[in-house]
DNA sequence: GGCAAAATAGCACGACCGTTCTATTTTTGC
DNA sequence: GCAAAAATAGAACGGTCGTGCTATTTTGCC
Protein backbone atom coordinates (compact mmCIF):
# COMPACT_ATOMS: atom_id res chain seq x y z
CA UNK A 1 0.00 0.00 0.00
CA UNK A 2 2.62 2.72 0.87
CA UNK A 3 4.80 2.78 -1.37
CA UNK A 4 8.45 3.07 -0.82
CA UNK A 5 9.70 5.23 -3.58
CA UNK A 6 7.10 8.45 -2.92
CA UNK A 7 8.05 11.10 -5.46
CA UNK A 8 9.64 13.37 -2.30
CA UNK A 9 7.46 13.75 0.73
CA UNK A 10 8.75 10.97 2.70
CA UNK A 11 5.60 9.98 4.48
CA UNK A 12 6.31 6.24 4.74
CA UNK A 13 3.66 6.36 7.73
CA UNK A 14 0.19 7.60 6.50
CA UNK A 15 -0.61 8.37 9.98
CA UNK A 16 -4.34 8.55 9.99
CA UNK A 17 -4.23 6.57 12.62
CA UNK A 18 -2.01 8.85 14.80
CA UNK A 19 -3.64 12.07 13.37
CA UNK A 20 -5.79 12.26 16.88
CA UNK A 21 -3.06 14.68 18.23
CA UNK A 22 -2.84 16.86 15.43
CA UNK A 23 -5.92 18.09 14.25
CA UNK A 24 -5.44 17.06 10.63
CA UNK A 25 -2.42 16.91 8.71
CA UNK A 26 -1.94 18.61 5.72
CA UNK A 27 -3.97 16.53 2.49
CA UNK A 28 -1.19 14.82 0.12
CA UNK A 29 -1.21 17.77 -2.39
CA UNK A 30 -0.66 20.45 -0.32
CA UNK A 31 2.24 18.67 1.23
CA UNK A 32 4.11 18.21 -1.81
CA UNK A 33 2.83 21.62 -3.04
CA UNK A 34 5.31 22.43 0.04
CA UNK A 35 7.93 20.60 -0.89
CA UNK A 36 8.45 21.75 -4.62
CA UNK A 37 8.31 25.22 -2.64
CA UNK A 38 11.18 24.17 -0.76
CA UNK A 39 12.66 23.20 -3.99
CA UNK A 40 11.64 26.05 -5.56
CA UNK A 41 12.71 28.66 -3.07
CA UNK A 42 16.67 26.88 -3.11
CA UNK A 43 16.53 27.15 -7.28
CA UNK A 44 15.47 30.33 -7.20
CA UNK A 45 17.89 31.51 -4.49
CA UNK A 46 20.63 30.24 -6.94
CA UNK A 47 19.75 31.04 -10.46
CA UNK A 48 16.97 34.12 -9.86
CA UNK A 49 13.82 33.72 -10.29
CA UNK A 50 13.91 34.33 -13.81
CA UNK A 51 15.75 31.20 -14.40
CA UNK A 52 13.63 29.19 -12.05
CA UNK A 53 12.49 26.71 -14.68
CA UNK A 54 9.52 23.82 -14.12
CA UNK A 55 11.53 21.97 -16.06
CA UNK A 56 14.36 22.03 -13.70
CA UNK A 57 12.25 22.09 -10.62
CA UNK A 58 10.80 18.89 -11.87
CA UNK A 59 13.79 16.92 -11.96
CA UNK A 60 14.95 17.70 -8.78
CA UNK A 61 11.60 16.72 -7.09
CA UNK A 62 11.38 13.84 -9.04
CA UNK A 63 8.20 14.69 -10.49
CA UNK A 64 7.07 15.00 -13.83
CA UNK A 65 6.40 18.37 -15.50
CA UNK A 66 2.89 18.56 -15.49
CA UNK A 67 2.54 16.86 -12.13
CA UNK A 68 4.68 20.60 -10.98
CA UNK A 69 2.93 22.68 -13.19
CA UNK A 70 -0.83 21.33 -11.88
CA UNK A 71 0.36 22.85 -8.70
CA UNK A 72 0.54 26.45 -9.79
CA UNK A 73 -1.02 26.72 -12.83
CA UNK A 74 1.44 29.06 -14.32
CA UNK A 75 4.46 29.84 -14.08
CA UNK A 76 4.01 33.54 -12.88
CA UNK A 77 2.33 31.88 -9.90
CA UNK A 78 4.80 29.73 -9.21
CA UNK A 79 7.47 32.55 -8.63
CA UNK A 80 4.64 34.64 -6.93
CA UNK A 81 4.57 31.82 -4.57
CA UNK A 82 8.21 32.01 -4.23
CA UNK A 83 8.55 35.36 -3.04
CA UNK A 84 5.44 35.18 -1.07
CA UNK A 85 7.19 31.79 1.03
CA UNK A 86 11.06 33.86 0.87
CA UNK A 87 8.73 37.07 2.61
CA UNK A 88 7.59 34.49 5.68
CA UNK A 89 10.60 33.07 5.86
CA UNK A 90 12.77 36.27 6.19
CA UNK A 91 9.96 37.36 8.59
CA UNK A 92 10.61 34.63 10.42
CA UNK A 93 14.43 34.90 10.81
CA UNK A 94 15.06 38.89 10.71
CA UNK A 95 11.80 40.44 11.76
CA UNK A 96 10.64 38.43 14.24
CA UNK A 97 13.19 37.69 16.38
CA UNK A 98 14.08 41.20 16.25
CA UNK A 99 10.91 42.48 17.47
CA UNK A 100 11.41 40.21 21.16
CA UNK A 101 13.97 43.27 21.14
CA UNK A 102 13.08 46.60 23.66
CA UNK A 103 12.12 49.68 21.33
CA UNK A 104 14.92 51.81 19.86
CA UNK A 105 18.26 51.15 19.14
CA UNK A 106 18.50 47.58 20.03
CA UNK A 107 15.69 46.83 18.16
CA UNK A 108 17.24 48.51 15.22
CA UNK A 109 20.42 47.00 15.96
CA UNK A 110 18.60 43.37 16.05
CA UNK A 111 17.01 44.28 12.66
CA UNK A 112 20.54 44.98 11.32
CA UNK A 113 22.17 42.04 13.11
CA UNK A 114 19.87 39.55 11.81
CA UNK A 115 19.46 41.00 8.18
CA UNK A 116 23.25 40.81 7.93
CA UNK A 117 23.39 37.60 9.10
CA UNK A 118 21.21 36.04 6.86
CA UNK A 119 22.42 37.70 4.02
CA UNK A 120 25.89 36.38 5.06
CA UNK A 121 24.32 33.23 5.14
CA UNK A 122 23.25 33.70 1.44
CA UNK A 123 26.26 34.92 0.07
CA UNK A 124 26.18 31.24 -1.02
CA UNK A 125 22.69 31.14 -2.32
CA UNK A 126 21.65 34.77 -2.62
CA UNK A 127 18.80 37.03 -1.78
CA UNK A 128 16.29 36.75 -4.44
CA UNK A 129 14.97 40.86 -2.82
CA UNK A 130 18.11 41.71 -4.41
CA UNK A 131 18.52 39.23 -7.73
CA UNK A 132 14.46 39.54 -8.11
CA UNK A 133 15.07 43.59 -8.20
CA UNK A 134 17.14 43.29 -10.94
CA UNK A 135 15.55 40.87 -12.41
CA UNK A 136 11.62 42.65 -12.30
CA UNK A 137 12.92 46.26 -12.23
CA UNK A 138 11.60 47.17 -15.91
CA UNK A 139 9.30 44.42 -16.08
CA UNK A 140 5.90 45.05 -15.09
CA UNK A 141 3.46 42.70 -14.16
CA UNK A 142 2.14 41.01 -10.99
CA UNK A 143 5.75 39.32 -10.01
CA UNK A 144 7.31 42.65 -10.16
CA UNK A 145 4.61 44.09 -7.51
CA UNK A 146 4.76 41.23 -5.37
CA UNK A 147 8.17 41.59 -5.01
CA UNK A 148 7.93 45.14 -4.65
CA UNK A 149 5.32 45.30 -2.23
CA UNK A 150 7.42 42.66 0.03
CA UNK A 151 10.22 44.37 0.15
CA UNK A 152 8.40 47.66 0.97
CA UNK A 153 6.85 46.32 3.74
CA UNK A 154 10.66 45.13 5.30
CA UNK A 155 11.97 48.28 4.70
CA UNK A 156 8.96 50.46 6.04
CA UNK A 157 9.20 47.86 9.46
CA UNK A 158 12.81 49.13 9.18
CA UNK A 159 12.22 52.27 9.12
CA UNK A 160 9.16 52.16 11.55
CA UNK A 161 11.89 50.82 14.15
CA UNK A 162 14.52 53.60 13.51
CA UNK A 163 11.65 56.14 14.04
CA UNK A 164 10.84 54.77 17.25
CA UNK A 165 14.59 54.66 18.13
CA UNK A 166 14.16 58.43 17.69
CA UNK A 167 11.25 58.90 19.49
CA UNK A 168 13.19 56.80 22.59
CA UNK A 169 15.62 59.58 22.72
CA UNK A 170 18.19 57.12 21.54
CA UNK A 171 18.87 58.99 18.21
CA UNK A 172 19.87 62.69 18.14
CA UNK A 173 17.30 65.13 17.42
CA UNK A 174 18.48 66.12 13.81
CA UNK A 175 18.51 62.46 12.68
CA UNK A 176 16.72 62.33 9.09
CA UNK A 177 15.43 58.90 10.10
CA UNK A 178 14.72 57.82 6.21
CA UNK A 179 17.75 58.82 5.74
CA UNK A 180 19.72 56.38 8.34
CA UNK A 181 17.53 53.78 6.81
CA UNK A 182 18.61 54.90 3.50
CA UNK A 183 22.64 53.98 4.19
CA UNK A 184 21.48 50.51 6.27
CA UNK A 185 19.78 49.45 3.30
CA UNK A 186 22.70 50.59 1.39
CA UNK A 187 25.00 48.69 3.68
CA UNK A 188 23.45 45.30 2.78
CA UNK A 189 23.39 45.83 -0.85
CA UNK A 190 27.18 46.44 -0.61
CA UNK A 191 27.95 43.43 1.47
CA UNK A 192 25.54 41.20 -0.91
CA UNK A 193 27.48 42.48 -4.29
CA UNK A 194 31.08 42.54 -2.96
CA UNK A 195 30.73 39.57 -0.79
CA UNK A 196 28.96 36.90 -3.15
CA UNK A 197 29.58 38.68 -7.00
CA UNK A 198 33.41 39.69 -5.85
CA UNK A 199 34.13 37.39 -3.10
CA UNK A 200 35.90 39.61 -1.36
CA UNK A 201 35.76 38.37 2.24
CA UNK A 202 36.13 41.94 4.12
CA UNK A 203 33.07 43.00 3.18
CA UNK A 204 31.51 41.48 5.96
CA UNK A 205 33.60 43.44 8.61
CA UNK A 206 33.13 46.69 6.33
CA UNK A 207 29.33 46.47 6.67
CA UNK A 208 29.53 45.68 10.41
CA UNK A 209 31.90 48.48 10.40
CA UNK A 210 29.84 50.96 8.50
CA UNK A 211 26.61 50.48 10.79
CA UNK A 212 28.90 51.29 13.45
CA UNK A 213 29.50 54.66 11.61
CA UNK A 214 25.83 55.28 11.24
CA UNK A 215 25.23 55.15 14.59
CA UNK A 216 28.27 57.27 16.04
CA UNK A 217 26.39 59.77 13.50
CA UNK A 218 22.78 59.37 14.46
CA UNK A 219 22.91 58.19 18.06
CA UNK A 220 23.20 59.66 21.52
CA UNK A 221 26.82 59.80 23.13
CA UNK A 222 27.00 56.04 23.94
CA UNK A 223 24.30 53.88 24.66
CA UNK A 224 25.83 50.55 23.79
CA UNK A 225 28.76 49.15 22.93
CA UNK A 226 29.17 48.83 18.84
CA UNK A 227 27.96 45.78 17.19
CA UNK A 228 31.50 44.45 15.90
CA UNK A 229 34.84 45.80 16.54
CA UNK A 230 35.66 48.22 19.89
CA UNK A 231 38.22 49.51 17.70
CA UNK A 232 37.53 53.58 17.51
CA UNK A 233 35.26 54.11 20.88
CA UNK A 234 33.30 57.25 21.10
CA UNK A 235 34.90 59.87 18.81
CA UNK A 236 31.89 61.26 17.07
CA UNK A 237 31.80 63.39 13.52
CA UNK B 1 42.84 55.98 -27.08
CA UNK B 2 40.00 58.21 -25.26
CA UNK B 3 38.12 59.18 -28.50
CA UNK B 4 35.20 57.39 -28.19
CA UNK B 5 34.36 56.43 -31.90
CA UNK B 6 37.16 54.14 -31.75
CA UNK B 7 36.42 50.66 -31.96
CA UNK B 8 38.08 48.06 -29.32
CA UNK B 9 39.97 45.84 -31.74
CA UNK B 10 43.06 46.86 -31.44
CA UNK B 11 44.70 44.80 -35.02
CA UNK B 12 44.36 44.84 -38.20
CA UNK B 13 42.55 48.02 -38.51
CA UNK B 14 44.38 49.43 -41.77
CA UNK B 15 43.71 52.70 -41.46
CA UNK B 16 44.23 53.07 -45.20
CA UNK B 17 43.72 57.04 -46.00
CA UNK B 18 45.44 58.22 -43.18
CA UNK B 19 42.02 59.98 -41.97
CA UNK B 20 41.79 63.07 -44.55
CA UNK B 21 38.94 63.78 -43.07
CA UNK B 22 38.45 60.23 -41.13
CA UNK B 23 35.82 59.33 -42.69
CA UNK B 24 36.23 55.86 -44.49
CA UNK B 25 38.62 54.74 -41.91
CA UNK B 26 36.38 51.40 -41.19
CA UNK B 27 35.81 48.61 -43.57
CA UNK B 28 32.14 47.85 -43.59
CA UNK B 29 32.26 44.68 -41.47
CA UNK B 30 33.90 46.46 -38.33
CA UNK B 31 30.77 49.19 -39.07
CA UNK B 32 27.98 47.15 -38.73
CA UNK B 33 30.15 45.26 -35.77
CA UNK B 34 30.37 48.35 -33.84
CA UNK B 35 26.39 48.81 -34.41
CA UNK B 36 24.94 45.74 -33.35
CA UNK B 37 27.39 46.21 -30.72
CA UNK B 38 25.40 49.63 -29.74
CA UNK B 39 22.03 48.24 -30.32
CA UNK B 40 23.18 44.94 -27.76
CA UNK B 41 24.19 47.48 -25.04
CA UNK B 42 20.92 49.19 -25.37
CA UNK B 43 19.43 45.81 -25.31
CA UNK B 44 21.21 44.02 -22.68
CA UNK B 45 21.24 46.98 -20.29
CA UNK B 46 17.18 46.84 -20.31
CA UNK B 47 16.91 43.25 -20.02
CA UNK B 48 20.42 41.82 -18.78
CA UNK B 49 23.33 40.16 -20.37
CA UNK B 50 21.33 37.03 -20.13
CA UNK B 51 18.07 38.10 -21.73
CA UNK B 52 20.18 39.70 -24.67
CA UNK B 53 19.71 36.96 -27.51
CA UNK B 54 20.84 36.57 -30.97
CA UNK B 55 17.46 36.62 -32.10
CA UNK B 56 16.00 39.92 -30.67
CA UNK B 57 19.59 41.47 -31.76
CA UNK B 58 19.39 40.13 -35.34
CA UNK B 59 15.42 42.28 -35.40
CA UNK B 60 16.63 45.36 -34.18
CA UNK B 61 19.51 45.84 -36.16
CA UNK B 62 17.09 44.59 -39.37
CA UNK B 63 19.73 41.50 -40.00
CA UNK B 64 19.41 37.81 -40.08
CA UNK B 65 20.13 35.71 -37.10
CA UNK B 66 23.10 34.02 -38.61
CA UNK B 67 24.67 37.71 -40.14
CA UNK B 68 24.50 38.76 -36.48
CA UNK B 69 26.45 35.63 -34.97
CA UNK B 70 29.17 35.82 -37.82
CA UNK B 71 30.01 39.23 -35.94
CA UNK B 72 31.33 37.39 -32.55
CA UNK B 73 31.31 33.81 -33.38
CA UNK B 74 29.49 32.69 -29.76
CA UNK B 75 27.00 34.53 -27.48
CA UNK B 76 29.43 34.30 -24.59
CA UNK B 77 31.96 36.58 -26.87
CA UNK B 78 29.05 38.67 -27.78
CA UNK B 79 28.31 39.35 -24.17
CA UNK B 80 31.84 39.57 -23.44
CA UNK B 81 32.09 42.43 -26.26
CA UNK B 82 29.67 44.06 -24.30
CA UNK B 83 30.73 44.55 -21.32
CA UNK B 84 33.86 45.97 -23.10
CA UNK B 85 32.00 48.21 -24.55
CA UNK B 86 30.30 49.10 -21.60
CA UNK B 87 33.62 49.73 -19.83
CA UNK B 88 34.89 52.06 -21.70
CA UNK B 89 31.91 54.21 -21.98
CA UNK B 90 32.19 54.11 -18.50
CA UNK B 91 35.49 55.17 -18.52
CA UNK B 92 34.81 57.61 -20.72
CA UNK B 93 32.12 58.85 -19.03
CA UNK B 94 33.40 59.02 -15.64
CA UNK B 95 36.66 58.34 -14.89
CA UNK B 96 38.54 60.36 -17.50
CA UNK B 97 37.07 63.76 -16.51
CA UNK B 98 37.46 63.46 -13.15
CA UNK B 99 40.95 62.54 -13.92
CA UNK B 100 41.05 66.57 -14.87
CA UNK B 101 40.40 67.63 -11.70
CA UNK B 102 43.22 68.09 -9.49
CA UNK B 103 43.92 65.29 -7.11
CA UNK B 104 42.71 64.43 -3.74
CA UNK B 105 38.98 65.09 -2.25
CA UNK B 106 37.96 67.29 -5.91
CA UNK B 107 38.69 64.45 -7.71
CA UNK B 108 37.05 61.55 -5.58
CA UNK B 109 34.07 64.16 -5.41
CA UNK B 110 33.77 64.24 -9.03
CA UNK B 111 34.54 60.90 -9.57
CA UNK B 112 31.60 60.18 -7.12
CA UNK B 113 29.48 62.95 -9.12
CA UNK B 114 30.10 61.45 -12.69
CA UNK B 115 28.99 57.87 -11.16
CA UNK B 116 25.79 59.05 -9.70
CA UNK B 117 25.31 61.28 -12.66
CA UNK B 118 25.29 58.46 -15.21
CA UNK B 119 23.32 55.90 -12.44
CA UNK B 120 20.66 58.61 -12.26
CA UNK B 121 20.62 58.65 -15.96
CA UNK B 122 20.40 54.79 -16.26
CA UNK B 123 17.36 54.81 -13.52
CA UNK B 124 15.75 54.20 -17.24
CA UNK B 125 18.13 52.10 -18.74
CA UNK B 126 19.88 49.97 -15.96
CA UNK B 127 23.51 49.75 -15.11
CA UNK B 128 25.00 46.35 -16.22
CA UNK B 129 27.66 46.32 -14.03
CA UNK B 130 24.93 45.86 -11.13
CA UNK B 131 22.75 43.76 -13.15
CA UNK B 132 25.43 41.30 -14.34
CA UNK B 133 26.74 41.09 -10.90
CA UNK B 134 23.21 39.58 -10.06
CA UNK B 135 23.19 37.27 -12.91
CA UNK B 136 26.78 36.35 -12.90
CA UNK B 137 27.34 35.69 -9.02
CA UNK B 138 27.46 32.19 -9.19
CA UNK B 139 27.66 31.26 -13.13
CA UNK B 140 31.69 30.76 -13.58
CA UNK B 141 32.94 31.14 -17.02
CA UNK B 142 34.97 33.80 -19.11
CA UNK B 143 31.97 36.12 -19.11
CA UNK B 144 31.91 36.24 -15.26
CA UNK B 145 35.69 36.57 -15.47
CA UNK B 146 35.24 40.05 -17.66
CA UNK B 147 32.71 41.60 -15.85
CA UNK B 148 34.25 41.18 -12.13
CA UNK B 149 37.90 42.28 -13.95
CA UNK B 150 35.91 45.59 -14.93
CA UNK B 151 34.20 46.06 -12.13
CA UNK B 152 37.31 45.64 -9.70
CA UNK B 153 39.17 48.12 -12.40
CA UNK B 154 37.04 50.72 -11.65
CA UNK B 155 36.60 49.99 -7.94
CA UNK B 156 40.43 50.07 -8.03
CA UNK B 157 40.39 53.48 -9.28
CA UNK B 158 38.08 54.88 -6.99
CA UNK B 159 39.85 53.50 -4.28
CA UNK B 160 43.20 54.63 -5.62
CA UNK B 161 41.77 58.30 -5.66
CA UNK B 162 40.74 58.27 -1.99
CA UNK B 163 44.21 57.01 -1.02
CA UNK B 164 45.63 60.11 -3.01
CA UNK B 165 42.85 62.39 -1.42
CA UNK B 166 44.61 61.31 2.62
CA UNK B 167 47.80 61.32 0.87
CA UNK B 168 46.72 65.14 0.13
CA UNK B 169 45.53 65.97 3.53
CA UNK B 170 42.48 66.15 2.84
CA UNK B 171 41.50 63.32 4.91
CA UNK B 172 41.48 62.45 8.54
CA UNK B 173 44.77 60.64 9.37
CA UNK B 174 42.50 57.95 11.02
CA UNK B 175 40.51 57.78 7.81
CA UNK B 176 40.00 54.01 6.54
CA UNK B 177 40.46 54.13 2.40
CA UNK B 178 38.88 50.98 1.98
CA UNK B 179 35.96 51.69 4.13
CA UNK B 180 35.15 54.29 2.78
CA UNK B 181 34.98 53.34 -0.97
CA UNK B 182 33.19 50.34 0.63
CA UNK B 183 30.68 52.98 1.84
CA UNK B 184 30.71 55.02 -1.27
CA UNK B 185 29.95 51.79 -3.61
CA UNK B 186 27.41 51.30 -1.01
CA UNK B 187 25.03 54.69 -1.80
CA UNK B 188 25.48 53.86 -5.35
CA UNK B 189 23.83 49.99 -5.20
CA UNK B 190 21.40 51.68 -2.91
CA UNK B 191 20.57 54.28 -5.25
CA UNK B 192 20.31 52.23 -8.57
CA UNK B 193 18.20 49.46 -6.36
CA UNK B 194 15.64 52.26 -4.78
CA UNK B 195 15.20 54.58 -7.56
CA UNK B 196 14.83 51.71 -10.72
CA UNK B 197 13.09 49.19 -8.78
CA UNK B 198 11.31 51.18 -5.93
CA UNK B 199 10.81 53.88 -8.35
CA UNK B 200 11.31 56.48 -5.25
CA UNK B 201 12.01 59.60 -6.61
CA UNK B 202 14.35 60.81 -3.54
CA UNK B 203 16.54 57.95 -3.97
CA UNK B 204 18.94 60.80 -5.87
CA UNK B 205 18.75 63.07 -2.92
CA UNK B 206 19.46 60.47 -0.10
CA UNK B 207 22.78 59.41 -2.43
CA UNK B 208 23.92 62.67 -2.14
CA UNK B 209 23.15 63.43 1.37
CA UNK B 210 24.73 60.26 1.84
CA UNK B 211 28.10 61.21 0.52
CA UNK B 212 27.89 64.40 2.55
CA UNK B 213 27.69 62.51 5.43
CA UNK B 214 30.76 60.38 4.57
CA UNK B 215 32.83 63.50 3.78
CA UNK B 216 31.79 65.09 7.26
CA UNK B 217 33.05 61.64 9.01
CA UNK B 218 36.07 60.80 7.24
CA UNK B 219 37.37 64.83 5.48
CA UNK B 220 39.14 67.53 7.02
CA UNK B 221 37.61 70.95 8.45
CA UNK B 222 35.56 72.05 5.58
CA UNK B 223 37.45 71.99 1.95
CA UNK B 224 34.67 72.83 -0.29
CA UNK B 225 30.95 72.95 0.19
CA UNK B 226 29.16 69.73 -0.14
CA UNK B 227 27.97 68.46 -3.34
CA UNK B 228 24.32 68.48 -3.34
CA UNK B 229 21.80 70.45 -1.56
CA UNK B 230 22.54 73.42 0.13
CA UNK B 231 19.60 72.96 2.92
CA UNK B 232 21.60 72.15 5.94
CA UNK B 233 24.11 74.98 6.49
CA UNK B 234 26.40 74.37 9.30
CA UNK B 235 25.23 72.11 11.51
CA UNK B 236 26.30 68.57 10.46
CA UNK B 237 26.11 65.30 11.51
C1' DG C 1 -14.01 -2.05 -0.11
C1' DG C 2 -15.63 0.76 -3.42
C1' DC C 3 -15.95 5.28 -5.63
C1' DA C 4 -15.64 10.06 -6.59
C1' DA C 5 -12.13 13.38 -6.56
C1' DA C 6 -7.72 14.88 -6.43
C1' DA C 7 -3.01 14.28 -7.83
C1' DT C 8 0.29 12.96 -11.09
C1' DA C 9 2.22 11.20 -15.45
C1' DG C 10 2.78 11.14 -20.33
C1' DC C 11 2.62 13.28 -24.56
C1' DA C 12 2.47 16.86 -27.93
C1' DC C 13 2.36 21.51 -29.55
C1' DG C 14 4.32 25.97 -30.81
C1' DA C 15 7.74 29.21 -29.73
C1' DC C 16 12.30 30.64 -29.12
C1' DC C 17 17.06 29.56 -28.27
C1' DG C 18 22.23 29.08 -30.01
C1' DT C 19 24.60 27.11 -33.56
C1' DT C 20 25.99 25.02 -38.09
C1' DC C 21 26.02 24.59 -42.96
C1' DT C 22 25.51 26.26 -47.44
C1' DA C 23 24.18 29.87 -50.80
C1' DT C 24 24.17 34.45 -52.17
C1' DT C 25 25.22 39.11 -52.00
C1' DT C 26 28.34 42.88 -51.16
C1' DT C 27 32.72 44.86 -50.49
C1' DT C 28 37.60 45.26 -51.43
C1' DG C 29 42.21 45.25 -53.77
C1' DC C 30 44.31 45.49 -58.02
C1' DG D 1 35.96 45.85 -64.09
C1' DC D 2 37.09 41.49 -62.15
C1' DA D 3 38.22 38.08 -59.22
C1' DA D 4 39.04 37.05 -54.48
C1' DA D 5 37.40 37.73 -50.05
C1' DA D 6 34.41 39.19 -46.74
C1' DA D 7 29.74 39.84 -45.20
C1' DT D 8 25.14 38.44 -44.95
C1' DA D 9 21.02 35.56 -45.70
C1' DG D 10 18.40 31.37 -45.40
C1' DA D 11 17.19 27.07 -43.80
C1' DA D 12 17.63 23.48 -40.62
C1' DC D 13 18.90 20.92 -36.30
C1' DG D 14 18.61 19.68 -31.52
C1' DG D 15 17.41 21.64 -27.36
C1' DT D 16 14.48 23.80 -23.68
C1' DC D 17 10.73 26.39 -22.48
C1' DG D 18 5.62 26.98 -20.74
C1' DT D 19 1.35 25.04 -21.33
C1' DG D 20 -2.82 22.27 -22.70
C1' DC D 21 -4.72 17.70 -23.26
C1' DT D 22 -5.83 13.08 -21.90
C1' DA D 23 -4.78 8.87 -19.21
C1' DT D 24 -3.60 6.78 -15.09
C1' DT D 25 -2.62 6.51 -10.43
C1' DT D 26 -3.32 7.81 -5.75
C1' DT D 27 -5.92 9.74 -2.09
C1' DG D 28 -9.89 10.71 0.93
C1' DC D 29 -14.45 9.62 2.40
C1' DC D 30 -18.69 6.61 3.07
Amino acid sequence: MSSTSLPLVPSEVPAPTQAAHRSRALPKGQQTKQAILDAALALASQIGLEGLSIGALAEVTHMSKSGVFAHFGSREELQISVIREYYTRFADEVFYPAMQQPRGLPRVRALFGNWMQRVAVEIQSGCIFISGAVEFDDRPGPVRDALASSVQAWLAALYRAVVQAKQEGHLLPSADEEQMAFEIHALILALHYEARFLQNPRSVGRAHRGFDNILARYGQADPAPPLSTPSHPSSKE
